[in-house]
DNA sequence: GAGAGACTACTCGGATACAGTCTGTCCGAGTAAATCCGG
DNA sequence: CCGGATTTACTCGGACAGACTGTATCCGAGTAGTCTCTC
């Protein structure tokens, strides 16, 4: 069970639409150019962000993404469930239902017990990445890349941003 | 990214196993006609289960499966790990590496924000999934099903049990 | 110089392969119980 | 009747296919800005 590697790209690239000015877009190119990723693949992971309302497209040159919100509203959890989807880790066929020993006609009152707990590991997941915005993210980015990477990196993107 | 069938199989025949006296064994066959599950492919799970040393396995008629430690020394956590694998959740690539601004012989200190920020998450999933034993569950399922139903199960199980 | 039409660059969506994993099945190796045979 | 060797029945464990999802690529349709050509 391992999260696609779209979410990882997602995340990357929000990190960098979120140092974007005001109203400017950039393009599926510079953003796979950037990461060095295949652009017609990661063009499918910036559909789903913009198929969730997290990023606003323009077409025509000049066109691209831009964050639909500001980056302290969105958190990680609304990136990684765009891409991954929101459905639970955890899916319970109910296979007690198939317990010889059952009376016919019973029904169960309540949720399996351990679908119950397999399902708040799930939401203390979903609830640790709900903490953290994109906006803490790009602090801690901004603090940990060196100085002059940082700098070079948003002159390239402003370069390439319409 | 959704868990294995595999995972909710093993933690049902788990909580069973549980319940066994201690030196009885009870065959994959029995376990798979409770759960009504295939039985060649439900034995996979368990030999999961016994390769982690979570379970122990004997041959030959009366043969089957034990739990290889106390109910109260099992954790959800073991047993999920055991069939899904302990490698975490999200796997970085490291794209950021592929950055064309980056200097020449640049080497990454600590690893990218993003991947430790995923892995918090992971970690506390996995955390939440190390609080409850299995001890935990056989106490939950004996007091949220019917008390015939739960007796006739053990009854059949019994049975079952060499 | 201004406006209309053609052109270009880009996004978006669908169609199409390829690969890896999950699901499911089969058969062989090995063992414990049961049986048989000799004493 | 008893003990040991043999047979048998049953188990686990690994090897072997099919289905599904994730990964990756290509191409056509639609759009907005740009360019060109005409008046």
């Amino acid at each position: 069970m391992v999260l696609k590697s779209q979410v990882e790209w997602a995340l990357h690239c929000c990190a960098i639409l979120a140092g974007l000015p005001e109203g400017r877009y950039l393009s599926t190119k510079a953003l796979a150019e950037l990461h060095g990723l295949p652009k017609e693949y990661l063009s499918k992971a910036l559909q789903s962000l913009s198929q969730a309302g997290l990023v606003h497209s323009t077409l025509g040159p000049s066109g691209g993404y831009r964050l639909a919100k500001q980056p302290e509203e969105l958190t990680f959890l609304d990136i990684v469930e765009a891409v991954e989807g929101t459905s639970r880790t955890f899916v319970c066929a109910n296979i007690r239902a198939n317990n010889p020993c059952r009376p016919k006609g019973h029904c169960d009152s309540s949720p399996c017990a351990i679908a119950r707990i397999m399902w708040e590991a799930d939401e203390v997941w979903r609830q640790k990445l709900r903490d953290v915005a994109l906006s803490d993210l790009v602090k801690r980015l901004s603090r940990e890349t060196p100085r002059a990477l940082w700098k070079d990196t948003f002159e390239w993107v402003l370069n390439r941003a319409g």
